[in-house]
DNA sequence: CAACAAATGTGAGCAGTGCTCTTGACTTGC
DNA sequence: GCAAGTCAAGAGCACTGCTCACATTTGTTG
């Protein structure tokens, strides 16, 4: 199965080449008003402009800014997941560590060359745009699903304490969500080291919006990439890898 | 010092008193705004509707909305330091780890029941905004400085682990950041351990942000507030305490 | 090739935004 | 009582998202 477009495979007329050649000019001239001026101030106008034609126009192609965001939402997610696949397809699949340290490089290093890209998909949502749940979800798993895959792999392959260190008891409720996770993604991970690879998560991204957003003030971190890099290797220990 | 709003400690006169309740109705109808719709949706227009005023007569006031924006980020930068000072302050002062999860339950009670300021805080930037470090700075830094105030108090008393568990060597030029915090805020943390409290501390903001900016999805996790109290325990631990 | 229909571009228009400026009214202090 | 200071009003500019009637282009089909 190469392409399922439609339930006919007929070859693209003309027309719609030309359509989908506009539509991807919208997307790049968009990705870069987003790059410039960020999500919220993404204007609909200002892209009819660059694309030399008024601005109703391009609602014959985008049915609205929403729906631009949207295309820009998963845009970046495929953006990033390629990013980390890619940084980390190129380490040993039993390197572990490795392949951990790759994939949280691999997000910081997106977040701080597309800001505002990684401001619409981790940072406050827009006011009145709501993501389609049913066209985010799938580009944007793909991360966590990349990080859980090494936890799960690390830990079949024994190369994963069992146990995490100074055990912390874990509530029957949080217990039931993590079971369900362990069971819809067939994890080997015990639930108590899943718990954690939940913390290392969200902690990575903390630590990556933090940076991203200017929380950490002008000079107070000079040697940012060997602050991250020691956040990274206490996130190791912390799941036991 | 009760007051340092001018040079001469004149009683306010009826104009200024009129003007300063004036202003105050302006944040208050802001906040509400902001909680309603979001800081990039925050409109001049329909707070002076909401006031019962036409929209340039705001402008003698506030000087712009990027002025009404600051004013907002100080209003809830105050309220969550209050909101953490009032929580931690009930506990005994050598109970540093219920104080540290005081702390963290403030700040996830405060984020979850004022998501829009909390976003306007630890979100993205709002587009075209930039906020006046002289005037943001000192109430943006009272949860950091409280966090670690719990820290250096626990470590003096003994309480902390003075190495962390399984050390992580701390490469030269971090050190010399940490050593400059350390000596600024005059506190008698090691550096490790002082490491860690910045991990800590991003860790707990990226457990909220991920909670309030509905990274989590919509049903992975139902229990919510077991996945975060643990959190805080796993936090706990890493920090040695 | 010509004709037709679908797809596409145009420009006006509506309601909203931030912000400026002039004008007139009002309050305050002398 | 009057001048000075203060304030609200409203018009106006440039921008936004979006809709709609109309004109033009374009691909296909008789």
């Amino acid at each position: 199965m190469t392409r399922t477009l439609s339930t006919q495979e007929k070859p693209p007329t003309p027309r719609e080449r030309a359509r989908a050649q506009t539509v991807a000019d919208i997307i790049r001239l968009g990705r870069e008003h987003l790059a410039l001026h960020g999500a919220a101030a993404l204007s609909l106008r200002a892209v009819a402009r660059d694309l030399g034609v008024v601005s109703s126009a391009v609602y014959r192609y985008v049915e609205s800014r929403d729906e631009l965001l949207t295309l820009l939402l998963i845009d970046a997610y495929g953006e990033l997941g390629d990013q980390v696949d890619a940084a980390v397809d190129i380490l040993p699949e039993g390197d572990y560590r490795g392949r951990f340290l790759a994939l949280g490089r691999a997000v910081r290093d997106w977040a701080l060359r597309e800001p505002s890209s990684y401001a619409l998909l981790f940072g406050s949502p827009v006011p009145g745009y709501q993501a389609p749940a049913e066209r985010t979800t799938g580009p944007g798993t793909r991360v966590i699903y990349r990080l859980v895959g090494i936890f799960d792999a690390a830990h079949r392959a024994g190369a994963m304490a069992a146990e995490p260190p100074s055990a912390v008891v874990i509530p029957p409720a949080l217990a039931r969500d993590l079971h369900a996770i362990r069971h819809e993604l067939g994890l080997s991970v015990p639930e108590a080291v899943l718990a954690r690879g939940v913390l290392v998560w969200t902690s990575l991204f903390g630590a990556i919006s933090f940076e991203v957003f200017g929380q950490y003030g002008a000079d107070t971190f000079a040697a940012r990439d060997e602050l991250f890099e020691h956040q990274l290797a206490v996130l190791l220990g912390i799941v036991g890898l």
